[in-house]
DNA sequence: CGTATTTGACCTGCGC
DNA sequence: GCGCAGGTCAAATACG
């Protein structure tokens, strides 16, 4: 199997619930906190960095045939504006304060295994059990995008280890769930296939990683350039 | 033999 | 409370 002979024709950056529904219009979460969703690998430049005052996106890739890319925001024309770094063209928008996102209580509270609120951890009054419920709805950053592709994981320069499958209703492909394999990195990635159109592959990541990617140094040095340039 | 993947069981949230 | 569906665990298995 090889990781170059998917042909990328087509992505889009979208909040994962959207998925189905016609892209367009999600509330852009405001403390978004990536590189960790660059994909900062050739085939998807595009992505190559998402910050938490804009949103980057190259509009030409000249190394594949990336022909268009698409992506939805709350925001309107005006909140766009168009940089050149690095020989690429990028939009950023300038997000509001809509962010349905609480980055970091969810990772505090909820971080270990579920195991961890058994034993020693009894001594959380109901309270406060009741609060962590309320905020359990909260979730990390979670960001997807849809790419045509034969391969079903692409490469985005993290090393991702497989710790469950599972086959989701009404649809005749399985999901595939990954966990970085870093030490203390809790980034997860779903990867299951388009019901509607199997040939588009929905790459789901959640969370945020706490290391460079562990290969690629020439596009991690873009992505961390790009980082400065974003941040 | 160490590491990664598979897969059935289990857990959790949610709707009724 | 019950059932369903999605998400995770972990033992078994495969692979290099």
């Amino acid at each position: 199997m090889s990781t170059t002979s998917h042909s990328i024709v087509h992505h889009s950056l979208f909040e994962e619930d959207q998925i189905p529904l016609q892209m367009g219009f999600f509330p852009f979460p405001t403390n978004l906190t990536f590189p960790p969703l660059g994909c900062h690998q050739s085939s998807l430049k595009a992505f190559s960095s998402i910050a938490p005052s804009s949103l980057a996106i190259s509009q030409e890739d000249s190394t594949s045939n990336l022909t268009e890319t698409l992506f939805s925001t709350t925001a309107s024309r005006e909140d766009l504006t168009s940089t050149t770094f690095g020989g690429a063209q990028f939009l950023s928008l300038n997000r509001s304060s809509a962010n349905p996102w609480a980055l970091g209580e969810v990772t505090d509270c909820f971080s270990t295994k579920r195991g961890g609120f058994d034993g020693h951890h009894l001594g959380i009054s109901a309270i406060k059990m009741k609060k962590m419920k309320a905020r359990r709805k909260v979730r990390e950053p979670r960001f997807c995008f849809k790419t045509m592709s034969d391969v079903d994981v692409l490469d985005d320069g993290y090393k991702w280890r497989k710790y469950g499958q599972k086959v989701v209703k009404n649809t005749q492909h399985p999901r595939s769930y990954y966990r970085c394999t870093q030490d203390n990195c809790r980034v997860k990635k779903r990867v299951e296939r388009l019901a509607e159109d199997p040939r588009m592959v929905i790459t789901t990541y959640e969370g945020r990683h706490v290391h460079s990617p562990s290969s690629d140094l020439e596009d991690s040095q873009t992505l961390s350039q790009l980082g400065n340039f974003l941040w």
